[in-house]
Order: structure tokens, then C-alpha cells, then sequence
DNA sequence: TTGATGTGTGGGAGCGCTCTTACAACGTTG
DNA sequence: CAACGTTGTAAGAGCGCTCCCACACATCAA
């Protein structure tokens, strides 16, 4: 139980051979008679050696963990009540465990936490990062890129930099949603954006109203939300005193629109007749909303999947120029619009 | 940027003093001159010396970290998608990160990845491990056990072992549930279990029956459900072919509950006013769902917390008798019951 | 004075591993 | 048959750190 764990040494010893041949046999195994390759992994098997990671990574400057960095401005311990950080993470995990690679989880929501993560890469423990970060005044980034961590961005950075990123057309998404609503004949479509210091809710707005523009609405009523449940409702709120006649409604999220939808059913309003509703990332309140939600999926798993993946690139061949990836949104047409 | 850091031999030199003084320095500080000790700081601040927590492992025999395994039967990359595992790891992540110890996130979905789970401790990758397990033949816990990894539980284990864990008082969850049914004056009270094979379950339905029965009702008419939306809609549908005149539902979790609340206004009756519906958990769901659900609270955030704490105290002083915590579940009284 | 005790510092072993180097044994070639 | 690869193995340095031990020096009781 508590013996201690026997080392290359002990099994060597065991086997008759060096340590080095040990090694080799543990590892890439060239250069080893068969033989003694046989002596050797039943040697191994009868002392129960399992090779040291700690010691290991000391000589290969390697520990076969990254960090998965949720650096949000809202911060809190409440981030994980939100599904999409459960996606993202579901995405890295669900990828890595392929390459033998773990992540460990950290948040940076405050300035000492982010010195910490920092600190933690440097001093080695992880080989580098993958930084899901929403602020784009979000100083980790570029601390990261100082401190030579390799370093994977969910989201462009907020200026730019050399570094790698995976995100979505968010600008596109917003048009999609734009095109769908029109098409389906509503006039009078107002809008509940994300909060505007996040680079995702600019763009997806942005396309949103160049689109309405093009259709023929310069004009688009619209309050500022804050992705949740609540700033959800409490916009919806407004905009239907602001607008008593309005016919549709995109929400630059699905938990706002889940919540507007909510809101609307309260007023006596039907919904998809009276008022349409479209979110955005379909994500699981889409699905549990009555009526389901239409929306603009964001694939936040393969995302997540390919930021680990242009991670552990740079890992393998460093110095490359960094790589990033834009993925494109795509309309899921449900009940609500 | 890409210089080899700087490392004790370095800032010692620097400092005119010994490697043993900067480590003295840089950890306990204990009986080292303070005009060297500010010596040292100077080189320390001068080389930008971060130590290597890789090197300090390999003699201190510690790591930081601790493994966060997820174990379910179910698996796959989709059980983020429950609210459980986000909460499980909220309130992980936010004690952990008090006491300078990071949890490496693993999913032990097959036999495969268990081994893996086991090599890693094994290894010394991490300290300890933290485990989310379900399934009670789940043959992770003994296996830990048996490699002597310092383990905790969330939730009992299928047999007794010494193995410490956290749990709640799942069986006067499920009283707590009954009692207000029937004091509601409900008196065709049905329930969608959650899978029977998790003691949880087990215990939540025993504890509704037992009460019920006290109540006099010696049975209940039960579907057995998967914890997932889709299960508890489709128990509910049965549950309405079934028992047609029921006036309540407890469903074994808010999942489920949701769903059931859809089914029942699908099928034109009002909740709670036809059927009054409680859930279990008190989650995300239960607060989206509308009406909003009377469920009964579990504290997965403070039960994670605990076992992280469980888990620490455990690596601090080994070889205590393990430790277990149970908690007191709640009625939270809300709109669908 | 002498020993006992305590404090601050340096030297050096050693954690378990990888990887370079050296070397032995064996062909193969001109 | 000397010169030269080729292949398989051992020896040993070294990754960066902690911690034990030795030692110099100061302090204090006997």
C-alpha cells in the first residue's frame, strides 16, 4: 500500500539491464533486442513500476497538462451555471483525452488570479493555455504572450496580437438571424444585444442591424442585456413599453431569449403568432424553452475541440506563426420563429 | 522571451548566497538574517526568478493539484450538459483555489479511461483524487483505494469501504416531498424515479414511499426515469396513460420535473392547479422552468467544497480514519406545488 | 574557562528520469 | 586482414529543487 513505488533502478535491477535500457524500453523502444526487451516488460510487470511523471517532466520540460483558463470579467464561481463554459470545457476534455493531455481548470476573475495563472504557467506546471476570454480589455492575454506561454484564445483578442484564436462569424450569425425574421414577414423586430463590451455581442449586433438595414430597416429598437436569465427578462421588459407593437425579437443569447420568450407568455402574447423569438448558440435552453427556440447555433464543442487542437500544434512544433480558426454559424429553425 | 528562466543557482549567485538560503527564502523563511533575506528578495526581483514546481515535486513528493474525476456509466462528452457536474465543479474550483491546489478535470467513462485515471495518481500526477461517481458497481473507488491514492467521495459508495465521502440525506429529500404533497391535499400523487441503479435514486424514492405510505398511501404509481429531460418527459407521458386522474407528480430531479411540466400543459392541465409538480435539486432548470418549481434543495456547491476540503485535510495529515459529511436537504417552495 | 545550547549559512546528496556519450561486439568492405 | 560502419548496451551527467548535515559563530549557565 503505502511501500514505496519502485523506480527505473529497482526494475533494472530486477532485469539485469541498466536503467537506460529501461528507459528505452518504457519509451520509444529502438534499439532494443527482443529478448531483453521480454526480460525487461515482465520485470516491469512484477515490480509494478509506473514511470514517474514528475521526474520525467523535469528532463523533458513537458507535463502533459494544459491549463483551461475561464477568464471572465463576471467572474465568480456562478460562470459554470452558464452552459456555454460547460460546452467549452466538455469540447477540451472531450479532445485532449485523446492525446493524453489533462486540463486543469482555473479562473481568472480577479487581478491576483490572473497573476496566478500566469505564475503557474511560467513556473511550468502546465505547457500551456487555453484562454476562454469574453473581456476585451482583458489584460491575460498579452500578460501570457509576454511570458512566452503558448497560448490558445477562444476569441479574437480584443487588439490585436500574435496569437492564436478560434472564433465564430458572429457578424454572419447576426444576419442570419436578421434574413430569418424578414423573411418570415415580421416589420417590427426589435432586439436584445449582449453586453457591449464583449467583442462577440458587437459583431453579432453589428450584423444583425447591417442586415435589418439592407432589408429595409435602418432603424432597430434594441436593449443592452447581459446574457443572463435576468438582464434577459428585464430587457424584454423594456422593450415591450418601449415598443407595445413589437412582432419579433432576437436575443443575442439563448438564455435571454428563453427568458424573453418567458416574459412575452406572461404578457399574454403567443409566441411564435404575436411576437417571434430567435436566440443564438442553441445551446440546452433552446431545447427546454416551450415553444423550442430558433436559433444561430454556434458550435462551442468543435470550437472548444479545435482551440485544444491548434494548442497542442504549437506545443509539437513551437515558433510556427499562430493559427486561428473561424467557424461559421448556421440557423436552427424550431418552433419560436 | 524564449531565455532559459532563471533558477535558484542563479539567483544565488546573483545574491552572493548559497542555493539553500534563496530556497530558504523563497518557502519558510525560517532563521535567515533579514538584511540577506532582502538581499535575496533584490536578486530574486532582479532575475525574475519564478520557481520550478515541477523540480520542487519531484522531492517534495507533492504536486498542488488534484484530479476532479468525473465517473459516470452514462459519460461521454455530454455530461456537462447536466447542471450537476457544473455545479460539482463550481464549488470545487472555488474552494480549491483558496488553498493554492488546482483540480485536473478527467472523465472515467470506460474501463480504458479508468486504468488511465489510476496510472495518473499512481504516477504522482496528482495528489488525490476527487470523485464524482454515480454508479454504485463502479470499480473506481476500490481501485484507488487499493493503489493507496488518497480519495474522496461525492456521494456513498456501493459497498462500505474506508473511503471518506460526502452525501446527502437523499431519503428525507424524498419525505420532504411527500409531506408537502400531502399536506397540499394531494391524494393521486405519482412519481418518476431517477435510475435505479444509483443509490441516490434509490433513496430519494425510498424516503417519498416510506412517507407516503405513512401518509396512507401505500402506493404510488412509479416510472422510472434516466435524470434526463427526454426520460422525464417520456415517464410522464406513460404516467398519464397510467393514472390519468393523478393531481401531483415528484419527479427525482429538476430535469425531469421540467419536462414533466411541459408534458402536463402539453396535455392542456395547469400546473400547479391540476397537478402539482416538485422536483429535486433546486438547479438551473428549476428556476427556467414556468411555473417555477418547488423542488428540494441539494447543496452541490457546498457539498463539493466540503469534499475538496475532506480531501485536503486527508493530504495535510494522512492516515486519519476517513471522513464523511452528510447534508440536510430543503424544501424550497416555489410556484408548481 | 568549559561545555551546552542555539542561530545562521553553505555544502552536498539525492528525488526519478532522459539523453548523450562511450564502448563492446559484430559484421562488411576494399 | 586492417579499416570501418552498425547495433545494442552501460555509464554518467544533469534537470531544479529540498533538506539533512556540518560548521562557524554567538550566547549563556556551571
Amino acid at each position: 500500500m503505502s511501500r514505496v513505488a519502485p523506480t527505473l533502478e529497482d526494475v533494472a535491477r530486477v532485469a539485469g539491464v541498466s536503467r537506460a535500457t529501461v528507459s528505452r524500453v518504457v519509451n520509444g523502444t529502438r534499439n532494443v533486442d527482443p529478448e531483453l526487451q521480454e526480460t525487461v516488460r515482465n520485470a516491469i510487470e512484477q515490480t509494478g513500476y509506473t514511470p514517474n511523471r514528475v521526474a520525467r517532466s523535469l528532463v523533458t520540460r513537458r507535463t502533459g497538462t494544459v491549463a483551461l483558463v475561464i477568464s471572465g470579467a463576471g467572474g465568480g464561481s456562478d460562470v459554470f451555471s452558464d452552459p456555454f463554459f460547460g460546452r467549452v470545457t466538455a469540447g477540451v476534455v472531450d479532445f485532449l483525452r485523446g492525446h493524453g493531455v489533462h486540463p486543469v481548470l482555473m479562473l481568472a476573475d480577479s487581478d491576483h488570479a490572473r497573476t496566478e495563472v500566469v505564475e503557474f504557467l511560467r513556473q511550468g506546471s502546465a505547457d500551456g493555455a487555453l484562454l476562454v476570454s469574453t473581456h476585451p480589455a482583458d489584460p491575460l492575454p498579452s500578460r501570457l504572450l509576454e511570458a512566452g506561454v503558448p497560448s490558445v484564445l477562444y476569441a479574437r483578442p480584443g487588439r490585436p496580437m500574435p496569437i492564436g484564436y478560434v472564433d465564430m462569424d458572429h457578424r454572419a450569425g447576426g444576419r442570419l438571424a436578421a434574413d430569418h425574421l424578414v423573411a418570415a414577414g415580421r416589420y417590427n423586430i426589435a432586439t436584445i444585444s449582449g453586453p457591449m463590451d464583449v467583442l462577440a455581442s458587437q459583431d453579432r449586433h453589428a450584423g444583425f442591424r447591417d442586415a435589418m438595414a439592407r432589408h429595409g430597416f435602418p432603424y432597430v429598437p434594441t436593449v443592452e442585456g447581459g446574457f443572463t436569465a435576468e438582464s434577459g427578462a428585464a430587457a424584454m421588459h423594456r422593450l415591450l413599453t418601449e415598443c407595445p407593437d413589437l412582432d419579433a425579437v432576437f436575443a443575442a443569447n439563448d438564455l435571454m431569449a428563453q427568458a424573453a420568450v418567458d416574459v412575452l407568455l406572461e404578457h399574454g402574447l403567443r409566441v411564435p403568432e404575436d411576437v417571434a423569438v430567435v436566440g443564438f448558440d442553441d445551446s440546452a435552453p433552446a431545447l427546454a424553452c416551450r415553444p423550442q427556440l430558433t436559433t444561430i447555433r454556434q458550435p462551442v464543442e468543435r470550437m472548444a475541440a479545435q482551440m485544444a487542437d491548434l494548442l497542442l500544434a504549437d506545443l509539437e512544433k513551437p515558433g510556427q506563426r499562430p493559427k486561428s480558426v473561424i467557424f461559421e454559424p448556421e440557423l436552427v429553425v424550431r418552433a419560436s420563429a
